[in-house]
DNA sequence: GTAATTAATGAAACAATGTTTCAACTAAAG
DNA sequence: CTTTAGTTGAAACATTGTTTCATTAATTAC
């Protein structure tokens, strides 16, 4: 789908920085971090206006952020077929020995119990460990 | 149990200001952030000592961190009789609200599925909601 | 108890992530 | 093509966390 289409869907204004942002995302097979992005949109990106974007981009349902840990976050669009499609419905892996982040869309979250008169609004599930390719695997 | 004894038990050096930490999370029955942590230490505060042994403390098992995301982490004892006791096991709970955070010590966390090859290091889940006394329960 | 050893402390300086204000600008609508 | 409302980018700042290095404190051996 093509990242003006996707902007007017979701009502929010076609930008260059918007455009260059999502495209950047869908270069990707994998969430990005700032860095990662960054580089993908070269001169079209400003710090500022990317986190302001993100921000937007976020709250209209066009992409989430994953917040692996206080000092990696990562940023992925939604897959398009699903409608209301956040971080909170699905698990995400972070491996710790190269970075790469999973967005497992199979993998539902557990309805944990909260105490007496507590309300869930969200659950960040986040795997870490080793992927496939990478022999981090202590065990190995 | 006494700070001097856990520091101990755990074999590690018995200095002031570790002991002030403790001190700090054993007056509040429920984890802290950095801010909260230095009203109670008061002098006995040092920004680089408390992230040196934040980790020096977390690694020997007294303590553990709680991100609850990339702007907000909290700081909370281990359970003294559990040995073993870390982030991984349990579910964090936070109140949208007001802040306030609940390590829910009885809920376990759900054993995901992973892609074939993908090896579980640990596993983080923290719900966000709102607590009991908090009206931002959006329905009320 | 004191000297030697080893680890912890605190200052300075830095790095990454994110936010706020405000003037200039651009996209969408008429 | 003009208006209007939202977006942009500069400057400056806030928070969280780290690194180096000389000083100091805690443990160990005597």
């Amino acid at each position: 789908m093509k990242p003006n289409d996707i902007l007017q869907q979701h009502e929010v204004k076609k930008t260059l920085s918007r455009i260059a942002l999502i495209k950047a995302l869908q270069t990707s097979n994998q969430p990005l971090s700032e860095n990662e992005i960054r580089v993908r949109m070269l001169d079209q990106y400003d710090r500022i206006t990317f986190y302001r974007n993100v921000q937007t981009l976020s709250e209209s349902g066009i992409l989430h952020r994953i917040v692996i840990d206080n000092t990696h976050v990562k940023y992925a669009l939604n897959c398009c077929e699903k409608e209301h499609h956040h971080a909170i419905d699905h698990v995400h892996f972070y491996c710790k020995e190269c970075g790469k982040t999973v967005c497992l869309d199979e993998v539902p979250v557990q309805q944990y119990p909260l105490p007496d008169g507590f309300k869930l609004d969200e659950c960040d599930v986040v795997i870490k460990g080793y992927c496939k390719d990478c022999p981090g695997n202590h065990n190995a």
